[in-house]
DNA sequence: CGGGTTCGTGGAATCGATTACATCGACGGG
DNA sequence: CCCGTCGATGTAATCGATTCCACGAACCCG
């Protein structure tokens, strides 16, 4: 592969030269210039962006360690991330932590050892020592969907508070009142916080939830199968089952049908996190739909921001109701879901 | 960030001391090894990647080239491929061509400035210049699930002849005589293949495939259902649609629900590539079945065996049919998709 | 016409690693 | 006792870029 020696050695000029001409330094004469493009044309040269990125301390690269990329949601936040990153001359480099803080370490280590400018993360846990540190020493970080508590990093994300409430409402609407969860894991921020607001959008209805109620999940569809037969297997069992995420609704819709039950007839089921295949489940799903895009987006801004010196705010956008057919037959029909 | 001649000094030895002990070289006294490491410990010490690459001349990572992330087929086969790359100690950076050739390009070039050690692309189209140039000039490169004829590069893909041929022997069976296929692009060899496939089963069958029965999507959800409501229109629309894939299958069943149909009462639906959704949808979905992570695994096989100068063979591994519920009710239930 | 800018250019240092080569001491065999 | 060998180590070149600094030529102005 030619280098920026065989440019300047084809041109007739310097290295200097040639660096000069292709980073377009104005102090270049026109001729030099032609010369150096017409060489650079006839070597196919390309420049060495490891070279390059020894020198100048830059990689122009993020990286992007998420919790699951089967998971649609972060697939979804993923492109978008790409595509913001792209625009703003980045590139990403993805890592997916399956849930597992290990691998989530791996990600960081590695990624860290790249010298990527900055990083994005939805952490999978409560935070590694290796995360804080690199948080601590410098490095441009933002959290994106998830945070951990207590480190100064901006975090941008979605708030399904009044989302959950205006669900639980539509609930109670419908006569249910006997509601389910299906939580995620207790080191997540979403995965309490869901819980959390569940807990307080009931007790704005006046009602409780019981320990029986609260299953606990780890995102992904296996478990929220596990949940939802120890829901059915009650001697008063729930009458909405309310899933923290798309994978564990999916676990529970699995559950359900395995027993011969109907939903929304039998067990009413709603999910947070709506997907595109939400529509096309029997029977639709009610979700609680995230600006995904638009987080994804927010958040690679948020990151340049801090990476090249501009402040970096966080952002939170809020999440929306969409009802579909899952949970009953709503008595409202022009809330309907759009889609 | 402490470089290594900081650990260097601090150790009390030279760079190149500190360098044998961190690439284990058999020749360093024992005492100047623990010397090293405790230097490495306390300064928190981390090779530079990026350096290290220069001098080496390897990156030990693999840039994968998929053509739409939002497609869980493609979303499966980049998480085996970073499974496998990893186990074999090499990372991947994936870049998203989103079906265009010109983001296709965009991300081959920005890999290849990166240097990585090899390339393992699913081509959006015919091949660009660029990436015909980059075979030439003896990058490694491997192609999986979608390939580039005349170019001598392995080729990691499913072959669906077999599948398709249960497919169409089973709609047979069902008494369905008028089948249409939504395909994909052209300029794709899945695109075409499948096609091929589809008509010769049908001729095995004594059936025809009537130019009106074989619509152009671009393996979009949009293009299936545009496809969909052209089959439709039609004076004698047909008893079948087979979808080349599964986004495109997912706007055809949007296409027929629009209309206040009903699958597969009123119309049937397959799809090539089986996806955990489709066991939700209503109704289930008939579909075939590619085995995706061993696609993933083996290409990333074969490329680090022509990275290390190993030969890296060519990989075709058989798919399968997956009866559900979307053709109508199968006379013998024993066949019933086991998933 | 002379001194101070400005402009275009090249030489060389530098980034952080790896590694060929030189050096030096210890040790073993003849 | 001397010399060859081997093991441990350091010096310095190198990878391919960027960029500081110096230098010479041209130019401007008084």
């Amino acid at each position: 592969m030619a280098s920026i020696k065989d440019v300047a050695a084809e041109a007739g000029v310097s290295v200097a030269t040639v660096s000069r001409v292709l980073n377009d330094h104005p102090s270049v004469s026109a001729d030099a210039r032609t010369r150096v493009l017409a060489a650079v044309e006839t070597l196919g040269y390309r420049p060495n962006a490891v070279a390059r990125s020894l020198r100048t301390d830059q990689t122009h690269t993020l990286g992007l360690v998420i919790s699951d990329v089967m998971n649609p949601y972060f697939t979804e936040l993923a492109r978008s991330v790409e595509e913001e990153a792209r625009a703003l001359g980045y590139s990403v480099i993805i890592g997916n932590a399956d849930e597992r803080p290990d691998l989530q370490d791996h990600h960081v280590r590695n990624l860290l050892d790249r010298r990527i400018d900055g990083l994005l993360v939805s952490p999978t846990d409560g935070g590694s020592p290796l995360m804080l540190d690199a948080a601590r020493a410098g490095t441009p970080m933002v959290f994106v969907d998830r945070w951990i508590p207590g480190v100064d990093v901006p975090v941008v994300r979605a708030d399904g508070r009044a989302a959950v409430r205006d669900l639980v409402t539509h609930l109670h609407g419908l006569g249910h009142r006997r509601l389910a969860i299906i939580a995620g894991p207790a080191a997540t921020t979403t995965g309490r916080e869901r819980v959390e607001a569940f807990r307080e959008a009931l007790a704005a209805c006046g009602l409780e939830l019981p320990d029986a109620f609260i299953g606990q999940g780890d995102f992904q569809a296996e478990s929220g199968r596990r949940v939802t037969e120890g829901f059915l297997d009650l001697a008063e069992p729930p009458e909405v089952v309310f899933a923290a995420d798309n994978l564990m609704a999916l676990g529970a819709l699995d559950a359900v049908r395995a027993r011969g039950l109907r939903v929304p007839d039998d067990i009413a089921l709603a999910a947070f996190d709506d997907i595109p295949w939400f529509v096309h489940t029997d029977p639709p799903i009610t979700a609680i739909a995230q600006p995904t895009g638009e987080l994804g987006r927010a958040a690679v801004r948020a990151l340049v921001d801090r990476i090249e010196g501009r402040p970096g705010e966080s952002v939170t956008l809020p999440a929306r109701l969409v009802v579909r057919r899952s949970c009953g037959e709503n008595p409202t029909p022009v809330q309907r879901s759009t889609s």
